[in-house]
DNA sequence: TGTACATCAGTGAACGCGCGTTCACTGATGTAC
DNA sequence: TGTACATCAGTGAACGCGCGTTCACTGATGTAC
């Protein structure tokens, strides 16, 4: 077949149109029509507009997970103490290498992940958090002896704030790096933006009150 | 009257509804039942939806950038240089205090700030930047003395971290402290939680690559 | 002071529209005997 | 090998519904003479 099949191509142009208008804003009808797909198809493929949501993220987080877990048991695996930088460099790999360096792609994603924090889509973050909810806490639980001057309360806000960071501007990504000059070049490229994150994100985390 | 008057109960009805499920998920019917007012009330006093969102932004808005503008006028009348921290201060400050310091308000409206980036309402960040441009320049143009080892790029980067990390935790304040366990009782009160993000960013901005 | 008119906040009902979903249907492929 | 039936991806048209907006209208208050 020349083209993907149905089900992949409903997939890619819900990822692209929902991470640009977000989830209400973009109907099944710019969806099926951008994948030259019937309308029907949506409903017949997922059951449900929701449902169609639900898959986006799991087409992007099940690879993500499973290169995630990979890399922690490697890590544990080698016995050597695992630094805040370590984890912190560790993670964004994972996130990086999911989707074969499709970096733009990525970023994209974030945005996703930031509409799913700040719309009401309570039915995903129940499905996500139950889906992915041991991996995280497992991420989480190395955290805690990489800052043994941080408390919980410290190390519970601080990671969100880092998370904030993250999210914020990896989604706002596009629109940020139209601010910024022309002349400023080479500066803005996205690998080095995550290498000024996770310098400031390093720098904060290590913060106690 | 016994009640506020009818615009007033639209505004409050609205910014409360828009912060809790954003604005394409909240119908004026839901705005107009909730306010107790007309359904046509919306269209008559501010002529649409789209009115009524940047109506509900100016609300509070205005008020904080007349804030910070007077601090910003002490401040540089004072003549002493101002560091990094002061300027965080000064800003938190006006912030908190534009609204008399109901801080439940100020963190819901964040999460109308976070929704304004993440949802697609380029009209509303057009409208917001022509009419607030001004005094964000001013305070930017102020961070960059406190942070002479920075270059322009780098103060533009930390400071949209910083935004991030600001936006997001606020905005997702009530959710994150319901998190927490209920043991750590007073750490989360919502003071504190701004004292560890002034810390957190603070500690953050600082780094250069 | 009294009358005529203008202004304005607010109302109730209806408008057309785009939405997610449903349903009866088609046509191609696979399976059983 | 041939026929009958089942399965399944995909389709076209329609469904009812909730949406933002409009419009003719009411009733109270203010203004002019």
């Amino acid at each position: 077949m020349a083209q993907k099949d149905t089900v992949d191509r409903i997939l890619d142009a819900a990822e692209a149109l929902f991470a640009e208008r977000g989830f209400a804003e973009t109907s099944l009808r710019t969806i099926t029509s951008t994948a030259n797909v019937n309308l029907a198809a949506v409903n017949y493929h997922f059951g449900s507009k929701k449902a169609l949501i639900q898959a986006v993220f799991v087409r992007f987080l099940e690879p993500l997970a499973d290169s995630l877990t990979l890399r922690l048991d490697e890590a544990e695996a080698s016995a050597k103490e695992l630094s805040l930088d370590d984890l912190l460099v560790l993670l964004s790999k994972a996130i990086l290498s999911a989707h074969g360096d499709d970096v733009t792609r990525t970023a994209s994603f974030m945005r996703l992940l930031g509409l799913a924090y700040t719309q009401s889509q309570g039915h995903l973050r129940d499905y996500l958090s139950e889906r992915y909810g041991r991996v995280s806490t497992r991420y989480v639980d190395l955290l805690r002896p990489a800052c043994p001057a941080l408390t919980d309360t410290d190390l519970f806000w601080n990671t969100h704030f880092a998370l904030g960071a993250a999210v914020f501007s990896l989604s706002n990504y596009g629109a940020l790096e139209a601010m910024l000059s022309d002349d400023s070049g080479e500066e803005s490229k996205i690998q080095n933006v995550i290498r000024r994150l996770l310098a400031f994100i390093s720098a904060g985390v290590k913060v106690s009150l």
